[in-house]
DNA sequence: CCCTGATTCGC
DNA sequence: GCGAATCAGG
């Protein structure tokens, strides 16, 4: 596809919104995210400099061609050394009170222990062949999402979802 | 593996 | 000029 002044306008538009190249590609049509990217640089566009979701920067121009290797040498062992982390929490401040809590969770106590997983909230420009294409809140309001969670093999949904939206016969009819 | 942008280079 | 391939990083 050509890269007509309208698509130049809202490619600039958009980017110079922070959408990402992937986003920006998709809204386009016809373009590859690289495409997207070589445009931005061939327009003298701003990067994104450490924001958002680039680095990358500072590296060298050369991928080292061919390393004279002196064949009395031997490939040196390249010592990668694994340092221990922090660790970071992911504790979802669990300060509830006990006096108050009437009615925890809605979750039917018929055996099955379905656990309400938490969306990754992606955007439609997000979703992919593995995300869980389960939308969720209004379309008309600004919060509206996608699941996003992974969905096995070429399923639309999560396992979660699959069964909210296929609802087996047998299971409907122990629902409530 | 999913994603991000940056760079190179054959076309 | 274009963008796939590749690279580098989260």
């Amino acid at each position: 596809m050509n890269w007509t002044d309208e698509r130049v306008e809202k490619l600039k538009k958009l980017w110079s919104e922070g959408l990402s190249a992937s986003q920006i590609a998709a809204q386009l049509g016809g373009v590859s995210r690289n495409a997207v990217i070589g445009k931005v640089h061939r327009l003298n566009l701003p990067g994104r400099g450490k924001a958002g979701g680039t680095q990358a920067a500072a590296r060298p121009k050369r991928p080292a061609p061919a390393t004279p290797r002196p064949s009395n040498f031997a490939a040196r062992p390249v010592t990668t050394r694994a340092v221990a982390r922090p660790a970071g929490n992911t504790i979802p401040k669990e300060e509830i009170d006990f006096e108050t809590q009437a009615e925890q969770l809605p979750v039917p106590a018929n055996g099955n222990n379905v656990v309400v997983p938490m969306s990754r909230r992606l955007e439609l420009t997000q979703l992919t062949e593995r995300t869980c294409k389960w939308p969720i809140g209004d379309p008309l309001n600004d919060d509206f999402h996608f699941c996003g969670n992974e969905s096995p093999d070429n399923s639309p949904y999560c396992t979660y979802h699959q069964r909210l939206a296929y609802q087996p016969s047998a299971e409907r009819r122990r629902m409530r």
